[in-house]
DNA sequence: GCGATTTAGATACGCCGTATCGATCAGCTG
DNA sequence: CAGCTGATCGATACGGCGTATCTAAATCGC
């Protein structure tokens, strides 16, 4: 990987001026929205250099003229889908800002459950990523905290929000993958959980039941709208 | 990918028996083993097949005869750690049980942080993960909740768990492979962020500082426990 | 127009996962 | 013991990946 400017460099380089007078050019741009079309359609697995620049009907090392790695690209169409799920107003109070930024968010991942594939080894720093972070400052600025309490405050609220999100997507994925809808996914699964709770080793989640396990996407939104609800009410309860 | 057997037939498949009279052969065990070791000491991307199978001292396409294809591996590796972190005994109180799985859980990963590479795509329902589900439910053994409160709040605990991890694995990937420590990642990426923050854009984030956004592992530490904290008492107080 | 810089792309390299098939080994049976 | 069957191992090859390197063409600025 590149030295040190890393951090920096990915987002402060430039995008390349373009010319509209002379032969179609590729730009930065492009190649994202590119990348974010093929990741939509078929996954991030999809989004390799050779596929982006038939996409674009150029040659793949054309791309290298516009970023330096296909790392760097991943993380260009990160940011650009941190850019859509930004809120177009912080609501005045405190906990609905929060909540609806994370409603928000999670919106956002679910239209593009690709994400989860990409999201395990990023920081989200580039310019959307920052103005996630300005807008969830804006959500505390009228309360009393302290720096330290209101890191803490956004980075449970975030965490909470990326850990349900990721499994919820984790778990999409591998259904689409193997071709199944929602239920199809449950009867694949359930005699192999059945069988394993039959060896008498799961009491308690035989007692719980293994359809129980399997849940569906409505009860996705609400364990969602639930354990973000206690994650505020514990945050009140400290104010 | 498989068809549907997928769910269930990697977990049920039996690892091959052994035969300790004849030539030296290679394991299920072995494999996942060696997988480990490599991830553990150069990250998930090291782990190819040919990696595994040079580091057992045979040829990649042998590997194939005990699993079927390498995303299988990697289920098997995670699966392998889920079974790591698994408590002894569950504490009595569901407070503290909860505290214990959740502490542990992120102890464990910090020990494996490739995960955060694999984690994204798959859905824990390997053995070790069943067990995870069954310690859980057995520190909610004496709270009267109905199945899907006990689901929401496990859903929660670990979406909370889950997301903090891996947001601080994903941070400490960025640095490590940016071959920096603490304060050099620091030092890479605040005159970036200083730049951003110039340009007035973002108030709220100039305020609170940029040092305030670039944390190191203690803050990581004490974040994590307080957001688990009111994460709790929000569960609490709606018992 | 000219020189400097940037863009595009041909070519090749090393690496990846795995399909396919043949050789060898292990276990069982007569 | 010999033969048969199934399992294991590995050679070989394929199609794919990201990207280093270098040349040619295009663009930019004076």
């Amino acid at each position: 990987m590149a030295p040190p400017d890393h951090a920096a460099s990915l987002w402060t380089r430039p995008a390349l001026p373009t010319s509209e007078a002379a032969r179609p050019r590729v730009t930065r741009e492009a190649i994202v929205a590119a990348a974010l079309e093929l990741a939509d359609a078929e996954g991030l697995q999809a989004v390799s250099i050779r596929r982006v620049a038939a996409k674009l009907g150029t040659r793949p090392m054309g791309l290298y003229s516009h970023i330096e790695r296909k790392d760097d690209l991943i993380d260009l169409m990160l940011d650009a889908i941190a850019g859509e799920v930004l809120l177009d107003e912080v609501p005045g109070d405190w906990r609905e800002a929060l909540r609806a930024i994370a409603t928000r968010t999670r919106e956002g991942a679910h239209r593009h459950p690709w994400i989860a594939e990409a999201a395990g080894e990023r920081a989200m720093i580039g310019p959307n990523g920052i103005r996630h972070v300005e807008q969830s400052l804006a959500a505390l600025a009228g309360l009393r905290l302290d720096r330290a309490g209101k890191r803490a405050v956004l980075t449970a609220v975030d965490a909470y929000t990326f850990g349900h999100v990721m499994t919820e997507l984790a778990r999409r994925s591998l259904r689409e993958t193997a071709g199944l809808d929602a239920k199809g996914w449950s009867d694949a699964a359930a005699p192999y959980l059945e069988q394993l709770v039959a060896t008498g080793e799961f009491p308690q989640t035989q007692a719980f039941g293994v359809e129980s396990l399997l849940a569906d996407q409505e009860d996705d939104d609400a364990t969602f709208a639930t354990g973000l609800e206690w994650l505020l009410d514990g945050i009140a309860a400290s104010l």
